[in-house]
DNA sequence: AACGTGTGGTAGC
DNA sequence: ATCGCTACCACACGTT
């Protein structure tokens, strides 16, 4: 967790240097009010060390240089005769009251931040009277040696990042003990150095929590103190440790004699948290102890061997486990001690390697390890001997932790005797121990690894009489046990109760490597969760995907699969369950999908989750948890473009296709026909909330209206001051505008972007099944017309939908549109017939700005200030859901014109042009789900179907293909078309 | 048969 | 108050 913190504040650093210099600088008196103006903020560096150093300046010290004096303000002077009163106050105060006192804060200064418990007068009498010096203020860092503070807001924690920050605690209990106590015990921030911190049960609790989710820090605060995450993080950075350091030639081969001690600590979060207390006294082995981090429905994470003696059990809250406490017991609760667990956990793995013992030695988790011990002649060890070392060594190096070691010659029967073993002992299982009832009937049936609540209680179901091990071993034939669990599992059951390792757990041993390599990426958080808005949805989800791809990006690996998984409260479930802000009984629900290219692109992968979560239909303020999982996941060094998902059944008859030539159906009259109540896996999920899986209004996100492409100077310095929606907008605004600028940076596999670019001859012919302009035909057109039959119910593309625009400040451009039919085809005729005929109604003319620009005549130094708009919206969200709408009502019978057609393409053209690839890709994959989901629920081909998947594969699959740098990666085209 | 998606289960304290 | 994570396996069920 420590290290999350440190990348996440890493990544902000230019910021925060930033933030934090103009903060500190306007520290007054007060805290607040600025000191200067803003416009000093970033004078040189020499006068504000002239100027810091008279707030310190202290007679007694001779930090004062009298020659800079001069140089001072008189507002400054005003300070420094107030700090120099101050400070012969207090000197004068220590002459006459604590000449007897113990001078043990001498050299020191300290200022105190807010409220405190001692107060602050006290505090400062405290200092005073001990010799040590009192600060008022607080302008520099160099000079004030600690800071006391109880409290401290996000805002100051971030501030004094760099600071000795101490709790008061610190001062009393220093003068309690007449000398100085190392600052370290009672420091309040926490800091990345190992043992460098003791958590105070005063500090925790004083520590501001932040329970909303919406709040920015909420997820970096979670994760701070939950111990499900820090178990598997920290078990996943053993892995990589193992990866990292492991020499492959140790690892055992197949048929060689193991011997397996499998190591884990003693309720090891009781044992560190008992041993670490400075604050509460507790005896490990009288009085029950576990750690949590409330009174009622909190969790407990370990509880010591006294209170599983009541029945208490890790997993438990603690009011039940209150109640298993005999009267008169009181159950002692502690808080988590993560640094102290990390550290010892540590020194564990330390402490196995110094034995020199073993061959391998398996992280397990943060406590367990497995080491193995290759067999031979020359070794012929003392097993027990070794696991006495073991503990021993443990036990001295953690300063009082206890492990136990359970040791076989498999990795469950290990297991099993490490069961026998707890607490703090060993045990061997011998030979003659694995088909006797002696070992066996010790285990209950939720002994056995991979069997838990679930599958216990089916067990108990189905073999009633079994209450141990070895009566199940007799019982259960291979046949019912693979009946009741599953092939799998009931084969693994079978020869775990005979002491015989399964293929997968073989697996860990024999390939540790394959087993410990990362094939996921995923952030879960059930707990917090509670939204009102779907644009808080939004948010959170942005920043889900922001602490994935910092990992991501840290692993060198691309995702190209996401999952989203929203957890639902369940219909009766009461709307604030029992644990507090808890996430209750819910339903879940998973969608996952490709993405096109493996990405780490924050803005791409975001937008997708977005989608995705609409297409959940989850009301946001039912949302009690949201799962992200980055799914497969590929290096970005062995790099290469995946093929898109392309739908490749196509049925259609190209030149059939070609002569439709059908009008345009009233956009707003159509009604999309895929509510279809059909199961399938695209809606099963909806089926079970009634909810259609695909509103065909989505709602959209607000501040996204605005434009796909403008630039606005991005200033990278201010950047993280902006919401993180703007800066989500600034983000798909970099990655879509800079792909053609820089591909490579941006791992994009797509070759700089032509912005003259326009099909070539050879090209324009490969499109000529389909509608195509050319750059050499200028043709005005007219985006509104809405006269004519087949246009003038006015729902046509052309005014509802297509209205492709390029605004641009300067319009100095040939009015005159391209429209380019490579052959004198009817289509051709057709729509230069409708171009040439259309009266204009309210449509534009030579002089209208609205008129298109092509091929080579936009001016490109001013391409920063285009704004890209479709049917006269910009917003990318909009025009998706125009162009899915759009989709959506030309499926059926009556296909979408073609004309309509050729301005979407002028569209993706405009896109490519101003290097929003991105987007075209978008729309590209767009249309192929849309066609795959609608050829799942129609077992009929409809003409507008098929003219769409014409659409899909000779225009915008051919278009990417253009712009892909990989000829062997190029996406197929030649689909073979069945009629 | 092989593959894809969604769901469910488990482990560590 | 409270910090109910996360990687991975296996399966059901559907499609290719």
């Amino acid at each position: 967790m420590a290290d999350d913190i440190s990348k996440s504040s890493n990544q902000r650093s230019p910021l925060t240097t930033n933030y934090l210099r103009s903060e500190k600088i306007n520290v007054n008196d007060n805290n607040e009010e600025p000191f200067y103006n803003a416009s000093n903020r970033f004078t040189n560096q020499s006068y504000f060390n002239k100027n810091l150093d008279i707030v310190y300046e202290n007679p007694n010290l001779n930090i004062q240089n009298g020659t800079e004096k001069k140089d001072y303000s008189s507002r400054r002077t005003y300070f420094e005769d107030k700090a120099a009163k101050q400070a012969l106050s207090d000197s004068v105060r220590r002459e006459a009251y604590g000449k007897d006192k113990p001078q043990i804060f001498n050299n020191l200064i300290i200022y105190v931040n807010g409220y405190t418990n001692p107060d602050r007068s006290t505090l400062h009498d405290m200092v005073v009277l001990h010799g040590g010096h009192f600060s008022h203020y607080l302008t520099a860092k160099s000079k004030v040696t600690h800071i006391v503070a109880e409290n401290l807001s996000l805002k100051k924690r971030i501030e004094f990042a760099s600071y000795k920050v101490v709790l008061p605690k610190w001062l009393v209990s220093s003068v309690q003990a007449g000398k100085l106590l190392p600052w370290q015990e009672f420091s309040l921030l926490r800091t990345n150095t190992i043992g460098q911190t003791t958590l105070d049960i005063n500090r925790l609790k004083k520590q501001p929590q932040i329970t909303n989710c919406n709040d920015p820090d909420f997820i970096q605060n979670f994760f701070a103190n939950s111990r499900l995450h820090h178990l598997s993080t920290w078990k996943m950075e053993l892995r990589q440790q193992f990866l990292d350091s492991f020499n492959p030639v140790m690892i055992p081969k197949t048929g060689e004699q193991l011997t397996i001690f499998h190591v884990d600590f003693d309720c090891f979060f009781a044992t560190v948290a008992a041993l670490s207390s400075t604050t509460i006294k507790c005896d490990l082995n009288k009085e029950p102890i576990v750690v949590c981090h409330g009174s009622k429905s909190s969790d407990i994470a370990s509880c010591n061997y006294i209170a599983r003696q009541y029945g208490i059990k890790n997993g438990m809250w603690v009011s039940q486990a209150q109640k298993l406490c005999p009267k008169g017991v009181k159950l002692v609760c502690l808080p988590y001690e993560f640094d102290k667990i990390k550290e010892k956990s540590s020194i564990f793995y330390k402490t196995l390697q110094n034995l020199n013992m073993f061959n391998m030695i398996l992280p397990i988790s943060i406590d367990e390890a497995v080491c193995i011990l290759i067999r031979t002649s020359l070794n012929n060890h003392n097993d027990e001997l070794i696991c006495e070392r073991i503990r021993e060594a443990v036990f001295r190096d953690t300063e009082g932790c206890t492990v136990s070691v359970g040791c076989a010659d498999t990795l469950i029967l290990a297991r099993l005797s490490l069961k026998l073993a707890k607490p703090n002992g060993y045990f061997t299982c011998m030979k003659y121990m694995k088909d006797s009832p002696l070992f066996w009937e010790n285990f209950k049936n939720d002994d056995l690894p991979g069997i838990g609540r679930q599958l216990v209680s089916k067990l108990n179901t189905y073999y009633p009489r079994c209450n141990n091990l070895w009566q199940l071993r007799n019982d259960a034939s291979i046949e019912s046990l693979k009946a009741l669990l599953g092939n799998k599992l009931g084969s693994k059951v079978y020869n775990q109760l005979r002491g015989k390792d399964d293929d997968e757990a073989a697996k860990l041993i024999h390939d540790p490597i394959s087993t410990f390599e990362r094939k996921s990426l995923s952030i879960d958080i059930n707990w917090g969760i509670r939204f009102s808005k779907i644009e808080q949805v939004d948010t959170y989800l942005e920043r889900c995907v922001e602490y994935l791809i910092a990992k991501l990006k840290e692993m060198k690996k691309n995702t190209s699969q996401v999952t989203l998984k929203v957890m639902k409260r369940a219909k009766d479930a009461p709307i604030e369950p029992a644990k507090y802000l808890g996430m209750g009984q819910c339903d879940s629900f998973s969608r996952t999908n490709r993405l096109g290219i493996p990405s780490s692109l924050q803005g791409l992968i975001t937008t997708e989750l977005r989608n995705m979560f609409r297409s959940l239909s989850c009301p946001p303020a039912e949302v009690r948890g949201i799962a992200v999982h980055f799914t497969k996941l590929v290096d970005v060094a062995k790099y290469r473009q995946k093929r898109l998902p392309f739908q490749k059944n196509i049925i259609l008859n190209i030149n059939e296709t070609n002569k439709i030539n059908s009008p345009v159906t009233p956009f707003k009259d159509v009604v999309p026909d895929i509510n279809v109540t059909t199961p399938n896996r695209d809606n099963g999920g909806n089926l079970q909330t009634g909810i259609p899986k695909r509103p065909v209004k989505r709602v959209l996100f607000r501040e996204e209206h605005n434009n796909i492409s403008h630039k606005s100077s991005p200033d990278e310095y201010h950047s993280d001051l902006e919401s993180p929606r703007k800066k989500m907008q600034k983000m798909l605004d970099r990655t879509e505008s800079s792909v053609s600028k820089r591909p490579s940076i941006v791992n994009s596999p797509l070759r700089e972007i032509d912005t003259r670019y326009s099909p070539s001859k050879e090209e324009s012919s490969f499109l000529s099944d389909f509608p195509t302009r050319t750059a050499k035909e200028d043709i005005a057109y007219d985006t509104t017309q809405n006269s004519g039959e087949e246009y003038g119910n006015g729902g046509s593309f052309n005014n509802n939908v297509a209205n492709v625009n390029i605004e641009k400040n300067i319009y100095e451009h040939n009015n005159k549109r391209l429209l380019g039919l490579s052959n004198g085809d009817s289509i051709r005729d057709k729509i230069e017939s409708d171009e040439l005929s259309s009266q204009d109604t309210g449509g534009l003319t030579e002089n209208d700005p609205k008129i298109f620009t092509y091929g080579g005549l936009v001016n490109h130094d001013d391409e920063s200030n285009f704004k890209i708009m479709f049917q006269g919206i910009s917003g990318t969200e909009e025009i998706m859901d125009s162009y899915e709408n759009w989709i959506y009502s030309t499926l059926h019978d009556i296909p979408p014109s073609d004309r309509d057609l050729i301005i979407l393409e002028d569209f993706i053209w405009s896109l490519l042009r101003t290097g929003s690839i991105h987007t075209v890709i978008r729309m590209t994959q767009r249309l192929s789900s849309i066609l795959r989901n609608f050829s799942l629920i129609n077992k009929k081909n409809y003409n507008g179907n098929q003219k769409w998947e014409v659409v899909l594969i000779r225009k915008l699959i051919h278009i990417l293909n253009m712009h892909s740098n990989w000829d062997d990666e190029k996406l197929p085209t030649d689909f073979p078309i069945k009629y």
